[in-house]
DNA sequence: ATAGGCTGTCGAAGCGCTTCGACAGCCACT
DNA sequence: AGTGGCTGTCGAAGCGCTTCGACAGCCTAT
């Protein structure tokens, strides 16, 4: 292992001058930069993360706190904490992965033994037991997800809210009148996870507004829970003629199951989705959706904690406005029979 | 910020002791031990990680290194991070988050640093750039997946080889003599991901063996992809009854286009599935299935990790055998027309 | 009664880095 | 020539922990 005071000697400095070459806390002439830098590269020097931290008081480490369930999308989670994990690079900061099994523990615990400077959590529910001790330490923290109360606290989301109305507008303005919405799973809705509560209410408010009837239906991922639902639908309101799907994994099966009954998308029935643009494109039908900007999320969570960790900027709500594509799936209503 | 020292004058003995108590590595009376661990509850003392970490020489810190690519069926990367997470958690440890990008760089950088004691590494190519760092470092690492040349490396995967070969004889077994597969995407192949082509030589030798004839291709997810695909198998190889399919976003696809063409699923065709049980289950047809153990894989994983940093056990390649679920979507091969 | 061996505790050194204050040397003013 | 202000570099003091050697006190075997 190569430390500092190696690099110093080797390049005929003392260490402490290493050290500013390296941080440019305090100016250094330019031969002696070169000849240090030289010397770095030569010997192969990489900083000892540890006693960076401990002289310094700060890790340079970036929590992140992912949900240890697999019941909401997947492949969004994992493209958020990509986007973080990469993003969190390009400031200098490293990303350590926590699970959601801990619970707040893990806060405490990440938040009094320094191993990281800042921390993100996902999936955050409307009345999420961590926020109290968030709220109560001076660690810089940013939420993926709105809790019902966001004093004090920084969050990054989706609107998930204008999401809703957005879907519904879409389909009010092609003339549907009867629009179903197909939901996660019952558990997610139980535990008062915030974005399925507030696309709902944006899906409600925007069917106020417009004059169409809503019916709302959550439904477990797969062929057969589908089945179920979409039964229960058409026995309903037989004249459902819309379809706002927000769980992923019912969206291939809705399709196959309206297909089978004989119903034409876009011509008899118009489905949009609330998905990653991914899914929309690769299912049987393009599907007219509301991207979910997984990506774009993460990187923004990353950028907020950055600023507030550098001082910059503090707490703040950032929702990011969503964007209908219009695809093959979703068209004017048809005439009523 | 509470410290040991303060923890030490608020029991009354010396810091030494604290650090004892905590380690475990002396003995400690009784009564000092509870008086210890008693100012440590009621300061809530944690130990500072950068300062043990420099003190300690280890940073209790694993480091996992996803890919960042998402061509590759991103559940189960995300199972098996979760899983790592949890397992390292129970020894101690934490995880960071590595993404591809940095590449070989990485490796160093942690290495380098003492950032983590040893690291994971997900998305092994066969002749993988990473290789030659990780075999001239002492700092232990686990692959999951396995590279062409495995020697002084330690190895964990599905026997994707036995997958393989399990999925043509199960099929072969039920009477079917024309078998296609519906591989991952070309790009899989083409930078040589050893999983698709052990897989690959699996399907083929017991094809050799049972005598039965395969027909491999490539696929991309979705729709459009798998309807190109199937129309060439048909056309290539009219009698073909089975299929084994190793992409998943290809599955669902698949089961509604041969339902399209009125293939139905056992009886005219019969469809083998490598996926996550969750996928199989939850596909239109209950899919008999080749399940991908993604939650073992990164347990063990950890498992082998920690038995190397504890001196325990040395290189080694573990295969977890393959199990296939007889369900819905197999049965005997209909009588030749 | 004495030597030897345990057990439990302490003090001090040191891990590799950051950062503060000191200061030498130089320039540009008076 | 003298003062003041920069600029660039250095030495030393810690950051909070682990660990090594020392040793006091006690018990057992001779």
């Amino acid at each position: 292992m190569v430390t500092l005071a190696e690099v110093a000697q080797h390049a005929g400095v003392s260490a402490s001058t290493v050290s500013y070459v390296l941080s440019g806390k305090r100016s250094i002439s330019a031969g002696t930069r070169q000849r240090v830098e030289q010397s770095i590269r030569e010997l192969g020097y990489h900083p000892n993360a540890g006693a960076r931290a401990l002289a310094g008081k700060r890790s340079n480490i970036i929590a992140l706190m992912i949900p240890l369930r697999t019941d909401l999308y997947v492949p969004v989670m994992m493209e958020i904490a990509i986007a973080v994990a990469t993003t969190a690079r390009t400031h200098g900061y490293d990303v350590l992965l926590l699970t959601g099994e801990e619970g707040p523990d893990a806060v405490r615990r990440v938040t009094g033994s320094g191993l990281a400077d800042a921390m993100i959590l996902m999936d955050v529910e409307l009345e999420d037991e961590r926020l109290p001790l968030l709220r109560g330490t001076d660690q810089p923290s940013v939420l993926i997800g709105l809790p019902a109360d966001t004093g004090g606290l920084t969050c990054v989301d989706l609107d998930w809210s204008a999401t809703g109305a957005l879907c519904v507008e879409h389909l009010a303005g092609l003339g549907h009148r009867d629009i179903a919405v197909i939901g996660e799973a019952p558990a997610v809705y139980e535990r008062h996870t915030g974005f399925a509560e507030r696309t709902l209410d944006g899906l409600r408010s925007a069917a106020r507004e417009t004059g169409v009837r809503l019916l709302h239906r959550p439904c477990e991922g797969g062929y057969d829970a589908m089945a179920l639902t979409l039964a229960r639908v058409f026995d309903e309101r037989p004249a459902t003629t819309g379809f706002v799907v927000q769980n992923e994994s019912a969206v291939e099966p809705l399709l196959a199951l309206l297909r089978q009954q004989g119903r034409a998308v876009p011509e008899d029935v118009s489905v949009v989705a609330i998905c990653p643009d991914q899914v929309a494109v690769q299912a049987s039908v393009r599907l007219t959706s509301v991207a979910i900007p997984a990506q774009e999320m993460g990187r923004r969570a990353v950028e907020r904690l950055v600023a507030k960790l550098d001082g910059r900027g503090g707490d703040e709500v950032v929702l990011l406005p969503p964007g209908l594509t219009r695809r093959a799936s979703s068209g004017p209503a048809p005439a009523a029979s």
